[in-house]
DNA sequence: AACGCGCCCAACCGCGACGTG
DNA sequence: GCACGTCGCGGTTGGGCGCGT
C-alpha cells in the first residue's frame, strides 16, 4: 500500500487539507487508503484518516474542557481505564487524541500537586493553571502511594455523580486556519452547544446534528461521519463533486490556498 | 531582553481486530 | 481456514508556544 513517490509525513498544510476535505466530502470517511490514493496526497490513508478524525472533522470542538466535560472523563476513565476512543464517543466533539492527551497534562498534573499535598515538606507548590476549574478530583485513579499511575487504567471509585450539561463556551482562542476554512465556506457562528452530556448518550456514536453542525454542506455528514453505522453509511448523501466544490470555491483560491 | 522550562497538541508508530477473496 | 489488506485504537514523540526567572 506504499505509493509509488514516497509518502510524505509531518505537518499537514492548508492545501493537503483542502484536498482531504474535498475527498472525504466526495468518498466518505471510511476507504482511507482509497482517499489516499486518489487525492493524491502522498499520505497514507491511516495518516488521512488522523488527520480527519483529530482536526478536519467539521463537528470537531477546540479550545478547553469544560468542567463538565472533565468530570465526565475523570468519571468515564475511572470506569473504562484508558479506552479513550471510547470516551471520546460520550463527548461529542472530543477525539481520542484529545482526550488522551488531556489526560496525560492535566491529570498527571494533578497527581504531582496530591503528591505533593501528601508529602507538605516539599512545599513548592507552584502548580497553577487548570487545577481551578476541576471538582472530581477524587475520581482519579490514583495509586495507594498517592502516585497516579498515569497509564494505569482506574476501574474503580465510580463516582455517581454529575452528569452535566456543557456549558457555553468561547472557541476562539486560537486562530486556527481550519477555523478560517469552516468560516470561508460561509458557516455560522457556532451557537449555544447545549449539547448535554446525558447518560443515554448512546453508544452508536456522537451526534453532531445539533448547534454544532457548523456549516451547512456538511449537513449531509456531520451526525453520521463522526461515528457512522454501516447502515448510515449507505444511505448518506454524498454531494456532487461540484455541489462540494462550489462550497469551497474550489479553485479560486479565495480560501486556503497557501 | 534573553533564556530555560513546562505545557499543549498534532502526528507518527505498532499492534490487534476486522473484512474480504 | 488462511492470507492479505484496511481500519481503529492506544501509546509515544517532537515541535511550537507561553510563562516565569
Amino acid at each position: 500500500m506504499v505509493p509509488q513517490e514516497e509518502v510524505r509525513k509531518g505537518p499537514w498544510t492548508e492545501q493537503e487539507d483542502f484536498q482531504l476535505v474535498c475527498f472525504v466530502g466526495l468518498f466518505g470517511d471510511r476507504r482511507w487508503d482509497f482517499i489516499a490514493k486518489v487525492s493524491g496526497l502522498n499520505r497514507t490513508g491511516k495518516s488521512c484518516r488522523l488527520r480527519w478524525v483529530n482536526y478536519l472533522h467539521p463537528g470537531l470542538k477546540r479550545g478547553k474542557m469544560t468542567p463538565q466535560e472533565e468530570r465526565l472523563v475523570l468519571e468515564l476513565h475511572a470506569k473504562w481505564g484508558n479506552r479513550w476512543s471510547r470516551i471520546a464517543r460520550k463527548l461529542p466533539g472530543r477525539t481520542d487524541n484529545e482526550i488522551k492527551n488531556y489526560w496525560r497534562t492535566h491529570m498527571r498534573k494533578k497527581a504531582q500537586e496530591k503528591k505533593r499535598a501528601a508529602c507538605p515538606s516539599s512545599s513548592s507548590l507552584k502548580s497553577s493553571s487548570s487545577s481551578s476549574n476541576i471538582t472530581a478530583v477524587n475520581s482519579v485513579p490514583f495509586t495507594e502511594t498517592g502516585v497516579l499511575s498515569f497509564y494505569d487504567t482506574g476501574g474503580k471509585e465510580v463516582s455517581a455523580a454529575s452528569k452535566g450539561k456543557v456549558e457555553e463556551k468561547k472557541e476562539d482562542d486560537k486562530g486556527y486556519s481550519m477555523d478560517d476554512i469552516w468560516k470561508e465556506i460561509s458557516l455560522p457562528e457556532v451557537n449555544n452547544i447545549e449539547s448535554v452530556l446525558y447518560d443515554g448518550y448512546g453508544e452508536q456514536g456522537c451526534n453532531f446534528s445539533g448547534p454544532l453542525l457548523e456549516s451547512p454542506s456538511w449537513e449531509y455528514c456531520s451526525d453520521s461521519l463522526w461515528k457512522m453505522d454501516d447502515e448510515e453509511e449507505s444511505k448518506m448523501f454524498f454531494p456532487t463533486t461540484d455541489q462540494f466544490l462550489s462550497c469551497y470555491e474550489y479553485g479560486g483560491e479565495s480560501s486556503l490556498t497557501g
